[in-house]
DNA sequence: CGATTGGTTGAGCCCATTCAACGAATGTGG
DNA sequence: CCACATTCGTTGAATGGGCTCAACCAATCG
């Protein structure tokens, strides 16, 4: 797919006030837009980048999933995230211009790239998207402290609840199922980041699916009871 | 104190290159400096400032040593981190204008405190401070996910050794020892930093200590085997 | 078709927790 | 100044939640 003949991708795009133009104006937006590169194709199961790699550009996910996962040394891993629609890859390389985790597509994908170098200068240039850029990057930083959160004090439990509820949040803002989940990730890549087995992960989807809070059938959940996943995760 | 009479707080500080200025020119550091307001003394056991609380300025650590932590609805709460001289406080709150966490000092410190919307001028002012900021942001990213790695996928005594490993790296930065360690804070800290409780912390301290990897004398603690610590995080 | 990857479930084990007792240090008020 | 309370830390014994090891099944793919 061949998008350089299209004036403005960001302006038409559906899930723009979910990505970097959100809360920017339509001029903004076109400005924008110019200096964003091709969008670009990431098939499953290829990386967008890996550990190590040279910090070159951003890339927002247009359409797809994706996995950010880092390696220890002695080869252990953790995923540290998975990100969808309007959600930004390469964050964390603007520290050491350095990519410090490996970007993995779980399915066939969609990126939108733009240089970060172009990124900076377009944010001298337009107070308003700086402004919303540094939201962005604090925004990622909550999202952090609330796995740390997640990791340091929840039991499996409350752990996968708040999974499957942070997820069906996210789809539901992407006018998709808020009930209906299709998990593109394995029971190891929950488990890596949750800090959990994948046998785990998997008995507990069981024992939801037993309690009747969850509808189970491989990689496809149906949230059945979103209030007592809720009580699972607030409640103790 | 009153440094209201100094021309450039800045310029003058010792740790001026692990904090804001960092990477600044000296004409660059002056324009900063008349923007930062008064010095502020924060006694031991206060708090700078609380969850929920309005977002105005940014904090960089003077002198002293702090704690932020999250509160989970339920009481139970999680320490995200440990700032010392030249940290900055606040980098949460950018995205939601309010703070989502608490900063409680550990000792008598001092902080210096910047407006972010005055903050953000200068930035569009100075491309080098809004691109070092940007980096500052994004260091912030990856601690975050160095502390999930080891959240999610190390053992205790690899979690203590991590902890006590990184503080001695940050205090030997700012030319104090990197052997003599004075904690600043609890057990139950450390414990909830770390996803381990209290009197596993300390079992593990004497535990290191049995094994001639510390001496631990309440919350003083020397490093004896810096090597045999590192061993421990990487190899398993 | 066999090979591979992903998922489920069981049995036993171990690391960290829980519960508990105790000691040291610090602070407070009479 | 001492008596007392409080906070912080250490250590022991017993428990249990999640892990390890293992077998098995289903789906996918070359």
């Amino acid at each position: 797919m061949d998008f350089s003949e299209l004036k403005s991708v960001c302006g038409g795009c559906t899930i723009r006030e979910l990505c970097l133009p959100a809360g920017l104006s339509d001029e903004e937006v076109l400005l924008l837009d110019q200096h964003m590169a091709h969008r670009q194709v990431v098939k499953k199961g290829e990386s967008l980048y890996r550990t190590g790699d040279a910090f070159r550009s951003l890339f927002a996910v247009s359409t797809g999933f994706f996995k950010t996962s880092i390696l220890h040394e002695d080869g252990r891993a953790q995923v540290t995230g998975f990100q969808m629609a309007g959600e930004i890859l390469g964050l964390d390389a603007i520290s050491t211009d350095q990519h410090i985790c490996d970007a993995v597509a779980l399915e066939d994908s969609a990126v939108c790239e733009i240089t970060f170098d172009r990124f900076e200068e377009l944010g001298q240039l337009m107070s308003n998207l700086q402004h919303r850029f540094n939201k962005t990057l604090s925004r990622e930083i909550v999202r952090d402290q609330g796995v740390m959160l997640l990791l340091g004090s929840m039991r499996s439990e409350e752990r996968l609840a708040a999974f499957l509820v942070n997820l069906a949040k996210r789809f539901a803002a992407r006018k998709q199922s808020g009930s209906e989940l299709v998990l593109r990730m394995t029971r190891e890549d929950i488990g890596s980041y949750l800090g959990l087995k994948l046998e785990t992960v998997s008995r507990i989807l069981s024992r939801f699916h037993d309690q009747h809070l969850l509808e189970v059938k491989g990689r496809n959940v149906r949230i059945l009871d979103q209030q007592g996943l809720n009580k699972l995760i607030e409640g103790s």
